[in-house]
DNA sequence: GCCAACGTTGGC
DNA sequence: GCCAACGTTGGC
């Protein structure tokens, strides 16, 4: 059991949105950074705990709790030229970019970036580093049960 | 809208 | 394989 930090902008997907989802499950589209990918690719297992934050937002931060619920497989939207999302140098048959299902377990009160800054505990956390910009990040067990506790 | 940080591209 | 130019991200 791992768990993640991953980044969705509310105006596309917002936690609401993906409670509202049917099954409350939405693929996670559009992720084109290799680093990103290969953590679905290669680490992340259904059932893995997801922290759903809000980017590019007037309020980013942590927003709800998810859990990862496929293994990956074919970004559909990377084949289709009407996508924004569309790569013309990817193929069926060689796909380049990945996504997994993600399954919103609950919506919470909003942990902003003040909030967790002041958390001593989470001072290493990828998203607080100066310069992250990676969608997907991993997050330690100690995090995850100190946001919980503290911020959620 | 600004801009720092970072990833990708492509000429050499 | 280097690295400058360019594009994107994302908080503010």
């Amino acid at each position: 059991m791992r768990y993640w930090l991953m980044k969705s902008e509310p105006d596309e997907v917002s936690i609401d949105d993906a409670l509202a989802a049917a099954n409350a499950t939405v693929p996670w589209t559009g992720v084109r950074n290799y680093q990103a990918r290969n953590f679905m690719r290669d680490a992340m297992q259904v059932g893995d705990g997801v922290l759903f934050y809000h980017s590019s937002c007037a309020e980013p931060g942590i927003a709800g709790l998810a859990e990862v619920a496929s293994t990956p497989y074919p970004d559909p939207t990377q084949f289709d030229a009407k996508s924004k999302y569309y790569d013309p140098k990817s193929t069926p048959e060689q796909p380049r970019w990945l996504l997994v299902d993600v399954k919103a377990v609950r919506k919470t009160r909003l942990a902003t970036l003040p909030q967790l800054r002041a958390h001593p505990e989470l001072a290493e956390m990828q998203i607080l580093k100066r310069g992250n910009r990676l969608s997907i990040t991993p997050v330690t067990e100690h995090e995850w049960r100190c946001i919980i506790r503290d911020l959620l």
